[in-house]
DNA sequence: ATTAGTACCTTGCGATACAAGGTATTCAAA
DNA sequence: TTTGAATACCTTGTATCGCAAGGTACTAAT
């Protein structure tokens, strides 16, 4: 059922702190959302294709540079929307619960 | 990003009152969730086929007979499974937007 | 008998997520 | 200096889900 809000958590994730791929891995794991790379990578291209993500390049201590992502002003806005859908997906769900 | 959402919506709408598909459609209309027909048909073989879902005939006043879906006992174990599911969703989204 | 309305279902397409595999850079050890 | 391990990037093939469109069958009214 997690199908589908793993844009939204990404968006979530990245609206304020920059981070690569693997940051977005762990984060999302603490927080009980399992991604696999294979998800991953070609989520963030579209998203970034959609202008909706920058990304900038910065050496790592350890291994070859990273690609660190970061929510675009496009991307807040697109993001607002996100949250107005999830508010009416719980507005739904909770009436059906009743 | 309601998908995936969709499954678990109509189980939650058959787990008392059994529907035919049309039901269905207007039922889940009300609560501002939009879906097809061509969506639903397969959806409901589906859970009919994995043994969560049973339906009955039941003629019309106008027109012909309906297929009335409601939930099995299977089925209601599954639906507390998405019931969990839907709560750990909400947890995520919760942590992340913090 | 024909037509309109209702209810059932199928097929083809696009999008999403996963599994598996592949390329490239860095650094340390042989 | 070259080899290998670790890290980070990405692509391809497959399955599933939802939508759009189209098709079949039954009922009732004209």
């Amino acid at each position: 059922m997690r199908k589908g809000m793993l844009e939204y958590c990404i968006m979530l994730l990245l609206r304020h702190q920059a981070c690569y791929t693997n940051d977005i891995i762990q984060r999302l794991r603490e927080a009980e959302m399992i991604v696999m790379e294979g998800t991953l990578y070609p989520l963030l291209s579209r998203l970034k294709r959609d202008g909706l993500l920058a990304y900038e390049w910065r050496e790592s201590t350890q291994g070859p540079p990273r690609k660190y992502y970061l929510l675009t002003d496009e991307g807040q806005q697109a993001l607002a929307q996100l949250n107005a859908s999830w508010e009416e997906i719980q507005r739904t769900v909770n009436l059906l619960k009743q």
